[in-house]
DNA sequence: GCAAAAGTGTTTTGTCTACACCCATGA
DNA sequence: TCATGGGTGTAGACAAAACACTTTTGC
């Protein structure tokens, strides 16, 4: 009956894509595949599938990256609702876009060749199907705003790591550069970091001491809005 | 050939719901209507209808938003898409939420009654539908965090305003007093304002001066990310 | 002449920015 | 011993915050 309302009313294709960045210690990067179905057979294109009458919005978000990454526990927030009517020549499809942030080297490498996909840098994409380079723009620039009052950047590097690659990564956020001494002064005014005893060695002889950051704090931070850089 | 590939996906009923906000002069206020279908007619809701295949997210939106106003040129902007499988009880649909600022001067008494829609303070809303409640409250989150960025606020507000008019906007979106002499200097800062040689002689026997924007500043501004407040 | 809101500047405080040198180590 | 990246402090500029009195005019 109350069902009964609603049935004159047409239905339509719903779609989940992800933007999935990811960090290397230079370069902010986007995970892309190789599309597998018709139309556009074979570009490049964001992890997508469809959402189904009986999942959420977010489980279908989730479950898309979990078939790419093998990944659950990430970092995944919606960006924005996609609706143009011809957005995609295979047919009126609605998409909701989400962006999420994982660490590379979670990342599962078999997962990565059965779906054909790659690691791009974000400032060098291919060209993309559809409108997913509008939708990875606006990703970056979400991506953005969001680090600037809470500290995601964590989601993208690994649970312990360097000054420089946490000053790195901010730098390949904002794409543009910090001075090291305020940068650092300002991080450690926000007490989320804790030093460890171990240094890591590869990059330079004297070695860089190794920082996690201390959870608690974090996701209090990330529930309040925090002038953050 | 190309649509096949999409045909076994399931389809899904797709809405949109309007947060319209107003302001009086006083108090931020929200627009809502009396539910005409099942379930849960009656209630109090945001305005709201389905998206049709032939007319993209956003032009649903801005339809419902005129058949609620009688009103086409206002701001908006989408917040968020709701998608639990669970969040309307009359079945499985998605709805994509919108926010809106009009002026209340300019709005159609008319179509207000026509549809039984009340203006609520934000503060104060009545029992509502569904997530409707949850969407009103992102919605006046995401208008403090738009606001403090780009000149929205003047959407709000009838073409000639007082400072005090201006001031008073602010302190309701952001529910907390600003001292009037820093408020005042750094929106003459930006140097949107044009004062006018006539005066508002309602609220004082002295009388205030009206102010209108600068469309051209506020354009440019609107495109930029400024710091507003 | 007084009540009520309008309008206007200065000082203090804190934050952001710019900037350069010594340290520890492995080769 | 030297080349390489690691690590640290200070001074000046600028923006934000705190703060109180005079003006106008209708009653």
């Amino acid at each position: 009956m109350a069902i009964s309302q609603y049935s004159d009313q047409q239905r339509l294709l719903l779609a989940v894509d992800c933007i999935i960045f990811g960090f290397t210690g230079k370069e902010l990067k986007a995970l892309l595949v190789k599309r597998q179905i018709e139309p556009e057979k074979g570009k490049w294109s964001l992890m997508g599938g469809f959402v189904s009458e009986k999942e959420s919005v977010d489980a279908a978000a989730t479950r898309v990256l979990d078939q790419l990454t093998g990944l659950t526990d990430i970092y995944m927030e919606q960006l924005f609702c996609f609706g143009d009517v011809k957005r995609d020549p295979g047919g009126r499809v609605v998409s909701i876009a989400f962006y999420a942030l994982i660490k590379l080297d979670d990342y599962d490498e078999k997962l990565m060749e059965e779906h054909n996909s790659q690691w791009f840098q974000v400032s060098k994409l291919p060209p993309l199907v559809f409108d997913h380079r509008q939708m990875i723009k606006m990703a970056k620039q979400r991506l953005k705003e969001k680090a600037a009052t809470h500290p995601i950047g964590f989601a993208l590097l690994p649970k312990k790591f360097t000054l420089q690659q946490l000053q790195g990564l901010y730098e390949a956020i904002y794409e543009k550069e910090f001075d090291k001494r305020n940068f650092i002064r300002k991080i450690r005014s926000l007490d989320i970091l804790e030093k460890l005893e171990e240094k890591e060695k590869e990059s330079s002889r004297k070695g860089a001491f190794y920082y996690v950051f201390d959870r608690a704090k974090y996701d209090q931070l990330d529930k309040e809005s925090i002038e953050f850089l």
